[in-house]
DNA sequence: AATGCATGTGAGATCGATCTCACATGGTTT
DNA sequence: AAACCATGTGAGATCGATCTCACATGCATT
């Protein structure tokens, strides 16, 4: 039967001393006795004594868990982030607990609150929508150690892990100008969204010092799937005059425009040349190759992490916004434009 | 500055009444004065108060939360599961914890202790090792719900949720020995893992039914990980007279041997067929698309979800084994070999 | 002899929510 | 009038770990 697990108060019974003795001599502050403390440890040992991490936590305000707040794990991305996070996080004992915002800004916040109430202090978020953040200002204000990842909010003084979105959607861009193409398309998700507004920036701001005039028809918006992508792919390429050239800006949506590429019977990079952003494992095993912006997802996490555990251990370092380059990948998806 | 969120007794008192009856009113149960109630659900509002899930927690001994041990969120599969488990567990109010065992029964040990130090009760384990499952046949004696998932292990009573991994491997084999091969390879990893032993068991059954003996210099192994997998391609096909065709057992594995047959310059499915357990989103990008057997994915997260919210709703049935069929489906990586 | 101090130990309070129990009311039944 | 009940409320215990404080010792100073 479910003999409930042994606590401070069993072992101190056993060791014959009071429970603040054994607290003592099993957290090793205080003084006590040689003799004493060896009988504590044997009673402990001999009743599989485990803390209860929920009583402690009560008593000191805080749990050792991390809330990390993700779009979506099934994001690649995202999987990987959270991989790495977890892996530190092992190293200082704490646990993690994992939530999808799925871009809802209400689901985001909900489930902050929920964490909060467990007394949750250390967060790791990717933040869904640029204004309405009063449920970080509130984090900031009561001095939560927060890592805004993958994105930064306006208004919000913290410690944030990014990439140069900006800088690397106009490298793609001009690289596209480079190689002799005009219209550019663009396919990109919600603008709500921060780096799908820095990638846009980047995109046009390329165009303008390329001398070309952003139009509104090489533009096509979805949601970041598969899916949804697909059909945006469509619209952009159902046009009299299509782009040349398409840059997407997830790798979710440069999966879209493959597969609505292959539909259509349009060949890369034969009819249209392609750079998506992140690199993603299935890019190098297509023919061609696909070019991307990379980004360097594997310090991301660890970053954050990083940041993270220097809050939570106490270090009261100013804020840090650490962004981190992206690399253009040249693989077989882009074709030279011929003049004219 | 840092105020500390209001508690009952805050709200207690801003109502004039004592905690008790602040509890019964918030949370309706024995008697309350409507005047009363009304107060308290006013006071609670203004200071806007949120239970201390802590506190509840040690009160009545569990934790609202699941805990969800899996080989590693990496692996797209329980990426997928894992974020289906979380959709179910909002609904119900649940946060999910993720820890990656990362194949290790050490590690999976320790985790689970961790958890269980926090008075969780509700796990969704992929089980790494067959044997020495102490841990786990402790939460069955303790009636803490379980539910096993994607594996299952000799001697532990729960309920589980897997496919028929050797049926799906035995398909695989049969469809390639009906293509008239007869050296068929296999890439697997660790036979620690139950999904490995099956679906190796699988391959020779089939290979024995269709008269073709079992041959160890027709199987490779390694780990999970693409560029272990990629070795032990080369390996396997290196030798005098290699496979005319290949099984993989997962799809990290899939992914190494045609990275492998790239870099050896072998094509499928002209010099080698290729048939992969478990479907993957890239296994249709590339060209030739891949054959594979798929599990459903979908379901398996969800009905796993599904049975530890019954157990933990108190509804004590007895373990019940979900085992979910899998599916051939045919692509373009497998070739007819010739007779003779 | 009186004071100081280092060393050990236990009783009880605390964290926040909840539950049991006892104690009030006022009204209804015998 | 006595007994009973439905309704409403508060005091205090409980969950388990930890911390403060008070209280012992015994030894070393003045």
């Amino acid at each position: 039967m479910a003999q409930k697990p042994a606590t401070l108060k069993d072992v101190a019974a056993y060791a014959n001393v009071s429970r603040a003795t054994a607290a003592r001599a099993l957290n090793s502050y205080g003084y006590v006795g040689d003799e004493t403390a060896r009988k504590v440890h044997e009673a402990a040992e001999k009743l599989g004594y485990r803390g209860n991490r929920l009583a402690q936590a009560l008593r000191n305000g805080q749990l050792p868990i991390i809330g990390c707040i993700l779009g979506d794990i099934q994001n690649p991305f995202f999987a990987r982030i959270a991989h790495d996070i977890e892996v530190l996080a092992r190293k200082y004992r704490y646990n993690l607990i994992i939530g999808s915002s799925e871009e809802e800004l209400e689901q985001e916040v909900s489930l902050l609150a929920s964490l909060q109430s467990l007394s949750i202090r250390g967060f790791i978020v990717a933040p869904t929508s640029d204004e309405n953040n009063f449920h970080l200002e509130r984090l900031i204000e009561e001095n939560v150690p927060l890592v805004l990842i993958d994105r930064v909010v306006k208004g919000i003084e913290c410690d944030s892990v990014v990439v140069d979105n900006e800088g690397g959607a106009r490298k793609a861009i001009e690289y596209l100008i480079a190689m002799g193409h005009r219209r550019i398309g663009l396919l990109q998700d919600d603008t709500r969204i921060f780096t799908s507004r820095e990638r846009l920036s980047g995109y046009q701001s390329a165009l303008t010092a390329g001398g070309i005039t952003p139009d509104d028809r090489m533009i096509s918006v979805s949601q970041s799937t598969v899916e949804h992508a697909i059909d945006a792919t469509i619209r952009l390429f159902s046009q009299k005059t299509p782009p040349t050239a398409l840059f997407t800006v997830d790798s979710l949506m440069t999966q879209g425009a493959l597969l609505a590429f292959r539909a259509m019977g349009i060949s890369i990079p034969h009819d249209v040349s392609l750079v998506g952003f992140d690199d993603f494992n299935l890019a190098t095993f297509t023919d061609p190759q696909i070019t991307v912006v990379a980004q360097p997802v594997s310090e991301i996490g660890l970053a954050a992490a990083r940041l993270l555990f220097e809050k939570l251990t106490g270090q009261s370092s100013p804020p840090q916004q650490i962004r981190f380059e992206t690399k253009l990948l040249i693989r077989g998806s882009v074709s030279r434009r011929p003049e004219g």
